[in-house]
DNA sequence: TTCGTTGTACGAAATGATTCGTATTAATGT
DNA sequence: ACATTAATACGAATCATTTCGTACAACGAA
């Protein structure tokens, strides 16, 4: 069953990196994070198999070298941490935060209209 | 000058009630806390005199109640924080946050508009 | 003035997350 | 077969944050 716990920091990156990349080792993984910063490969190893214990990962242990994929859905994991996110940042209000950060953005005309269309499809449901 | 770290999760939550009920005393502000959490009144003090030490409050001491103000400006913390919150959880990506906050949340007729008129508003500007 | 209450200061424990060293085992090439 | 390379496992150190006990000072009421 999907975990809902909010990951730590480091398990976001990783979480982020398998989501983009699929099932991968702990050196495609820690490859990918050493693009950003500096980690040590076995501090990558020991991040990954606390995720494990925690099911926020699944790992096939078939051959020597572990695959680790996502076990908990993408959609999910973000939808709890921006909730808690304007909880905590924003006060609850969800508008203030959307306004916040299209002020601070350079959002793309094309951008503008996918969400002017959403706002649409919003409106039209109310 | 204006920290620009970010604050912790509960130095976050300490400004947040300085921001909105203005100049404070720990007691006052541990009032504020205890609504949503147990805390112990001397927890909440170390944490205002480590904030103060940090620069994120700014302290009078004339009295025997010593009373702390925000020494940060809220937008520019709120600020800060979207960023990394978009960089970590969105993969930079501004819009896709947008997106998944309008998706998630019951924003009313008023909130939307205000929305729109935000975006007609950096329309123009381009 | 004395007692109970309300403050600050400060050190140190507890907790949570990250980092890495070392041991061991498996695979690979010469 | 042997040396080298590349993997996992695991414990422990480190680091940041939070929590709180204890000591002590100031104030106020009886």
């Amino acid at each position: 069953m999907s975990n809902t716990n909010k990951p730590t920091e480091t398990e976001l990156e990783i979480l982020q990196i398998l989501w983009q990349n699929g099932p991968s080792s702990v050196r495609d993984v820690n490859d990918a994070m050493t693009k950003n910063k500096e980690i040590g490969y076995t501090t990558t190893l020991k991040l990954m198999q606390i995720m494990n214990e925690k099911e926020l990962t699944h790992r096939d242990t078939a051959s020597r070298t572990h695959i680790y994929t996502a076990n908990v859905e993408e959609e999910k994991v973000k939808s709890g941490l921006l909730k808690s996110f304007i909880n905590s940042a924003f006060r609850g209000s969800t508008s203030s935060l959307v306004m916040q950060a299209l002020g601070q953005s350079n959002a793309s005309i094309d951008e503008l209209n996918q969400i002017k269309s959403l706002i649409a499809q919003i409106e039209n449901k109310k």
